[in-house]
DNA sequence: CTGTTAGCGCGTTCAC
DNA sequence: GTGAACGCGCTAACAG
């Protein structure tokens, strides 16, 4: 029923390993042979056996992209790129080509193992995990302890947007500057003249999360000691006391920048400045303001992070922190594929840069509110 | 050096073949055996190897997922829902467990065969294809018999936004009213006045972008019929002829969208509205309007068509089409996975629901614009 | 450059 | 309910 190599050898006359050779193109064989055999596996139209192969070479062809939310554009464009990087190796029919595909964990600490185990289990050759970690210690160490395993059978690791993990038994690191981007951006609406400013992040015990989050408030505690130093007018909102309450945790989606946007100003109607986690909670955060009336950035200023396609046409459009996400991506790809050399010591990290666009302005000077207008509505 | 499932087995003092049945749950085995041999299994930190149990079985665990742009929220949501039905088939340890996996096609349909290729390769469990299909003739039929193939080798395959293949050798279909939504969605601009109307397109020998752009033109020409029978005024900008000159084919990203809208209104200053061949074409005319000058809805209405997360938060909100892409990615996945019965003859059309928003509004009364403003410039 | 020979690790008959 | 033997289809040494 099903043709199998050794079909195409005895119609081409050769022997099976010859077959193999010249499907793999890992070995010479001679021109002529190598027509003959091409020809016989188009006329049985062959397809080779993975399986069978990848039990026999100990390997197989098969690279695993882990990453947190596939719906959310920020993973598909790393994923994206990473997939065409791997895919681009050879040319020409299906032969040396790598099964490029991504897993989506739905950023649950149990998916990503399981995968991983899936993985694992299919002697892939290569995983990247993209994104923010779980931070849960026992996680941590089965994390690390399943990547030492993948190590040690012979598969490359890849992380990518996501910090170094302690063991260490991993191929290369690529690490966003999550810190510094998130305090340059609120070090930019600091000297805009805001102070008294609410943040929605992420999902708690994840890295992204607290590392934004961490730049966030040590641009905060920077200008506070500059306040204090010059006077202390204005130093209102960013007392170690305030960042807390002015802290908002949720998902990365516009819902969570959505309702902790309406949270934050009951709890300070004052409020000048709302940072998010990302542009989608970015978004979900302009919209709330929108239903309560409030004009941006006139009467409060909003930024995100990510810098996906769309922050550029929001209106106003959003100004963010821009993470190089194809770049990174095809430099994974190439990482796990051993076609580019991992960066000294393993671990690189990659910049963050202010994109200072017109959701942010200085807060208005007339005395602060105190109340918020009704809402209108919204979901 | 790796565990086999023979080490288990000494370790367990059984055969290999009785954790062969215990590992695979579908054979009856004494409790007492089953702990012991669990607790080797544990103990030895074994994993089961993939490529020789699909060899010996000559079946996988794979599902493949492929969609035409991974970094397109709209392919996200779909994959994601599709991969989540497949994955919670049985809980617990990663056993029956199946490996769920998305491939970026690109839309290039060589890729789109490449991966099937790949995925026929590893004796896939299942196929699911998702989004607009290439309508080159030859694709057409080098797919129909790459799916008649994959078929005949036991892997289901289930199309999901896609049209039916004509070869028919697929489990289910599930297919979108793109032509009927587009129909609704124009039939409402025209209700409301508009008959001047551009049109960005998505990339041309799609169907998705062919269905979307039928149910626009046979509106329009309803219209025209209507209003020819009613007395002929405001008949103008819906013949056959302008229909050609006011449609644009594109990306489906923003940019294409951004320009096309440019051109559109360089072609006809007197443009009332555009309608755009998804969201993010959508968002990408809207960017390019506000740089004109020109207010949505008031000198301009826009449209879109999918309803993603964002176009709820556009400003003013987007009208557009709505299509239950969680609902359908479900559906497919339970499709996939023989946990659904098949829609009656294999194939069910799934509706698309028209959200008229705030981005869309009567024209203006006046008289057409017969310039448009200067440019501000913008990328 | 090509053929021959052994397994790769597991599922699946069969017997018991 | 359990064990023994065989073979899935291919690649990787070796020879030649």
């Amino acid at each position: 029923m099903t043709v199998t190599l050794a079909d195409v050898a005895a119609r081409a006359r050769v022997s099976p390993a010859t077959v193999s050779r010249v499907l793999n193109g890992n070995y010479p064989v001679a021109t002529s042979t190598r027509e003959r055999v091409l020809r016989a596996v188009d006329e049985l139209d062959y397809v080779l056996n993975g399986p069978a192969s990848s039990l026999a070479a100990a390997t197989s062809d098969l690279v695993g992209i882990l990453v947190n939310d596939i719906a959310d554009p920020f993973f598909g464009i790393l994923a994206g790129a990473a997939q065409t990087a791997i895919g681009e190796g050879t040319s020409g029919r299906a032969g040396g080509e790598k099964l490029a595909v991504v897993c989506n964990t739905g950023g649950c600490p149990e998916r990503e193992l399981t995968y991983l185990t899936l993985l694992q289990r299919q002697r892939a050759a290569a995983v990247v995990l993209t994104g923010g970690a779980p931070e849960d210690p026992d996680h941590l160490t089965a994390m690390a302890a399943k990547l030492g395993k993948l190590s040690d059978a012979g598969t490359a690791v890849v992380l990518c947007g996501r910090p170094p993990v302690s063991g260490g038994a991993v191929t290369a690191t690529l690490a966003f500057d999550n810190r510094g981007g998130g305090r340059r951006l609120t070090e930019h609406l600091v000297s805009l003249g805001h102070r008294r400013i609410g943040y929605v992040a992420g999902p708690t015990e994840r890295t992204t999360t607290r590392h934004r989050l961490e730049g966030h408030r040590a641009a905060l505690e920077a200008a506070r000691a500059a306040d204090a130093a010059s006077g202390g007018a204005g130093a209102a909102g960013s007392a170690p006391e305030d960042q807390e309450r002015l802290t908002i945790h949720g998902l990365y989606d516009r819902r969570s920048g959505y309702d902790a946007t309406l949270e934050l100003l009951r709890r300070d109607p004052g409020l000048t400045a709302v940072v998010a986690a990302n542009d989608t909670v970015a978004l979900g955060a302009c919209a709330a303001l929108r239903d309560l009336g409030l004009r941006i950035p006139e009467d409060v200023s909003v930024a995100g992070f990510d810098d996906l396609p769309f922050a550029v046409d929001a209106v106003p459009a959003l100004t963010t922190v821009r993470l190089p996400l194809h770049e990174a991506g095809v430099r994974a790809g190439r990482l796990a594929m051993g076609r580019e050399a991992p960066p000294p010591g393993g671990i690189a990290t990659i910049g963050a840069e202010l994109m200072a666009r017109a959701s942010t302005a200085p807060p208005r000077k007339d005395s602060p509110r105190t109340t918020i207008p009704i809402s209108s509505g919204c979901g």
